[in-house]
RNA sequence: GGGCGCGUAGCUCAGUUGGCUAGAGCGCUGCCCUUACAAGGCAGAUGUCGGGGGUUCGACUCCCUCCGCGCCCACCA
């Protein structure tokens, strides 16, 4: 046993840390079989951003989990990705090398980013290749600060075991997954209206959507009905009037009636369309009819599909007005002539500007009626986007869901911490629409394992792909030759092209589950991990990152890809505003943080989040997060000086009421653990420990030092011994560099490789020392001779009297079944108070 | 518009199936260098439990309703 003098959190954290790695004590056993290993999922963090304090409480709350579990006996797998794949790392690369992608250069084998990045508005163009490889290096550069981070916040995950969604593992199984669903159809390709961002010329998902309160301007426009009359049409996207395919009003709006069946002619145009009736069109709004454009939104795409009809594209990939030939087939008009001028008006504008001038087209031609009224309405952007989603068409692979019955099946297979999670969920599933976009127009990402032929004329079959090989995988279809062909025949007639786009990033993070337990590389490694035990993550991708996992593992395996689901909240700013991604030696910068009050401290903050609570950044609880780390030390030194045993007998009253009370501390933070409620194993334990400190430190510390004889001071010690180590066992998840110091002084091995605290060996240890068979442990007399010291402190507290003041005597009056409590302890009370004599007065 | 969560001391939050005078820590006030700890210890004060109804012997806890905050979702012509 060695105790410094001393002791002190300087240098600790780094000591340990070091300790772990060199010893491995967080190495996950392989040997194990399914049954005996808890694995999780853990979320890679996205390599792009800076780090936050959500951060280090999210990561933290899995490893309290995680150390829990492992003290649990079960062998804990508890890997780290990192999720480097996808946009947000292509726009981290261009702005810190001042670079951009452009495909169609050659790479260059000598290419080096310049020292000092130029002008934001001038970056360097450079090969697909070469902006792959500037991807890769940043990430790497990156990835370290998120290591230490991990490593200084004390996340006992095994950096042996780990992925990154852009490496080889990632690609492999992305791509076996891809060639999986495709042989089963349960993913296919096809050209279809996709949402698309026209800055960064790319196709979105559903799930990265989001709203955006614009102004905008209703314009009211002048259709000619069948007969000649006027049908008022009111549209927020005039623009959109040349891609008006038909006319739809609601199939009970006495107004349209008549109707329906017959066709309206678009001014400026002439173009004639269909007047149409579906539920979807509301009386209330506007003249109660619409015109349905190819495609203005979300609504126009389902009415165009529903109601089989024709498509007149305007809007091109890069939010331009495209070139179109009025009179040729498709763009048909009473009028081609005039139908032409006005729309070589419009032609090559933006959206913007097209619609600008239609306004002052069809105010002059009559076709519309008034000023545009302005309004504000929300509108849809991709969540990293600039400018309105347009919806285009083009040929993207999607992957069919399953049917929501079976979703929501799983949704309630899985367990949900905290339960109420599974809503969003269930609402995410009830509200699907349309298929998975799984394609990304994009460079840094997982490519397809596809090609497609080329005929003789030089023509794209971009439906009728070539696939790879299962064997040949990873493949990058821009640099590998499908079979049966050679390089020279690339893009040529007769030959071959590559699938030019990517697989959106949530078409591999829905894939973490089988590449991190090796479903394509190391099967033994897999059949003892997977389905995993606990996917941590935050709420607002449930959506997205767990509700993809759950249909890929469906699809793949049958079987859900984990048994729970731990959600955790934000992180506020005291103020209760939502934390700024502005990082950067800020405040709120995790590292200082942690440099400021300590590993332990920041952890202890951060185990005030339960699952699914949001927390608050309060310096202020990280404060007594150091202050208890400190205590923890003082009071085991304390402790240990007395020479504590965890072997012997316990004999004194209190002795066993103290340990019978830490039984139930120990039973209840056990349970609280096992519903991932690691905020009241925490606060539990805690408050164990300061009355532990304040009050049974205090009573017992003359007996131990054996003021009172051998068999009292023997009893004392190993009631300490016990409690301290348990105290220890306890603490260890949340605190693991203290825990883990003053376990060093005078235990074997690691207290985070320890056994988890035994309520049961406690309670037998407290029912050993009975003086006959009657006499059981009572919690409660630890509780009311405690009261009774306080009283005597308070007394001599509001005497203004110091706490050594020799008290002649003392009346107690209380209940006799408290009084016979206090009575099982009356030499400690005294002791401790420094009383002469204590009366007792029922 | 729909759904979920939250609203308890100045601040951050506990309060498990309804049950004795509603708790903790921070902060505040006072006292104490007590042989582990003065970057400490001891003690004290502090609440219309968001508002209003209802059920009940009894409601912070259950039901209804309203108000405020946050988040998720929604077809946005």
């Amino acid at each position: 046993m060695s105790i410094p003098d001393k002791p002190s959190l300087e240098g600790l954290e780094a000591k340990w840390r070091q300790r772990w790695a060199d010893e491995g004590t967080y190495r996950f056993d392989r040997s194990k079989s399914r049954d005996e290993v808890f694995s999780i999922d853990t979320p890679p963090p996205t390599v792009s951003g800076a780090l936050h304090p959500g951060h280090v409480c999210s990561y933290t709350h899995t490893d309290f989990i995680a150390r829990y579990q492992r003290m649990r006996g079960r062998e804990v797998y508890y890997p780290m990705g990192w999720d480097d794949n996808g946009l947000n790392v292509e726009r981290r690369v261009q702005l810190l090398t001042g670079t951009r992608c452009d495909p169609s250069l050659p790479y260059d084998r000598d290419f080096r980013p310049p020292e000092k990045v130029g002008r934001k508005d001038k970056p360097i163009p450079v090969s697909r290749p070469n902006f792959v490889a500037l991807c890769g290096e940043v990430v790497e550069k990156l990835e370290e600060t998120y290591f230490d981070l991990w490593s200084d916040i004390g996340l006992s995950v095994d950096w042996s075991y780990g992925y990154r969604t852009i490496g080889p593992e990632a690609r492999r199984a992305s791509q076996r997954g891809f060639l999986r669903l495709l042989a089963r159809d349960l993913l296919y390709r096809s050209e279809s209206p996709t949402l698309w961002d026209v800055d960064f010329r790319t196709a979105v998902a559903q799930a990265e959507l989001e709203d955006r309160e614009i102004p905008g301007a209703y314009h009211k426009l002048r259709f000619r009905g069948p007969d000649g009359e006027d049908l008022w049409i009111d549209t927020t996207r005039p623009e959109l009037l040349p891609a008006c395919v038909a006319v739809v009003a609601h199939p009970d709006d006495p107004r349209f009636q008549p109707l329906f069946g017959r066709a309206a002619t678009t001014p400026l145009f002439g173009a004639e369309v269909p007047i149409v009736a579906h539920e979807l069109a509301d009386p209330d709004k506007g003249t109660g009819a619409a015109m349905i454009c190819t495609f203005g939104d979300t609504t126009d795409v389902t009415w165009w599909r529903e109601l089989g009809l024709g498509i007149r594209t305007v809007v091109d990939r890069d939010g331009r007005l495209r070139p179109v030939t009025w009179g040729s087939p498709g763009w048909e008009s009473t009028d081609p002539a005039r139908a032409q001028a006005h729309y070589d008006e419009l032609a090559g504008r933006t959206v913007r500007q097209a619609q600008a001038r239609i306004a002052e087209l069809l105010a002059e031609t009559g076709g519309t009626q008034g000023e545009p009224r302005p309004i504000t309405h929300p509108v849809k952007f991709w969540e990293n986007g600039s400018r309105p989603l347009e919806i285009v068409t083009s040929d993207q692979w999607f992957i069919r869901y399953p049917d929501k019955d079976a979703m929501l099946a799983r949704g309630k297979e899985l367990a949900w911490w905290p339960d109420f999670m599974r809503v969003r969920y269930e609402n995410w599933v009830n509200g699907l629409q349309g298929d998975w976009n799984i394609t990304r127009q994009r460079f840094f990402g997982v490519p397809f394992p596809a090609w497609y032929p080329i005929d003789t004329e030089g023509r794209v079959d971009w439906l009728s792909p070539i696939l790879a090989s299962e064997d040949s995988l990873p493949v990058d279809p821009t640099a590998d030759v499908p079979a049966g062909y050679d390089e020279s025949q690339r893009n040529q007639p007769g030959g071959f092209a590559a699938d030019p786009d990517v697989m959106d990033t949530w078409a591999t993070s829905s894939l973490t589950p089988q590449i991190v337990t090796g479903w394509v590389d190391d099967p033994d490694l897999f059949a003892r991990t997977f389905p995993m035990d606990l996917r941590p993550q935050a709420h607002e991708i449930i959506r997205t990152w767990l509700f993809y996992t759950v249909v890929r593992s469906h699809y793949e395996h049958d079987a859900l890809p984990w048994g729970n689901a731990a959600i955790s909240g934000f992180v506020f700013d005291p103020d209760r505003k939502k934390l700024s991604k502005s990082a950067g030696n800020a405040p709120d910068d995790p590292t200082v943080l942690i440099s400021t009050y300590g590993a332990d401290a920041v952890r202890y903050w951060a185990a005030g989040g339960r699952p699914g609570m949001d927390l608050a950044l309060e310096p202020g609880q990280m404060k007594i997060g150091r202050k208890l780390a400190i205590k923890l030390l003082n009071a085991s030194k304390f402790a240990l000086g007395l020479e504590s045993t965890t072997a012997g007998t316990v004999t004194e009253p209190l002795d066993r009421s103290m340990l019978a009370a830490l039984a139930d501390l120990v039973s209840e933070a056990t349970a609280a653990f096992d519903r991932y409620d690691y905020a009241r194993a925490l606060e539990r334990t805690e408050g164990f420990f300061w009355s532990f400190c304040d009050d049974y430190l205090e009573l017992v510390k003359n007996r131990a030092y054996g003021a009172d004889g051998e068999a009292g001071q023997a009893s004392a010690r190993t009631a300490l011994g016990l409690a301290l180590r348990t105290l220890l066992g306890l603490f260890a998840p949340f605190l693991p560099f203290v825990t883990e110091e003053v376990w060093s002084w005078w235990q074997e091995g690691s207290v985070h490789r320890s056994p988890w605290p035994d309520a049961d060996a406690l309670r037998e240890v407290a029912e050993a020392g009975a003086a006959t068979v009657a006499d059981e442990p009572d919690p409660a007399v630890l509780a009311v001779v405690a009261a009774a010291l306080s009283e005597v402190r308070k007394a001599k507290s509001e005497a203004k009297r110091s706490m050594r003041t020799e008290v002649t005597s003392v009346t107690v009056t209380d209940t006799p079944e408290r009084l016979a409590r206090l009575d099982l302890a009356l030499d400690d009370v005294r002791s401790a108070g420094r009383i002469g004599a204590i009366e007792v007065v029922p």
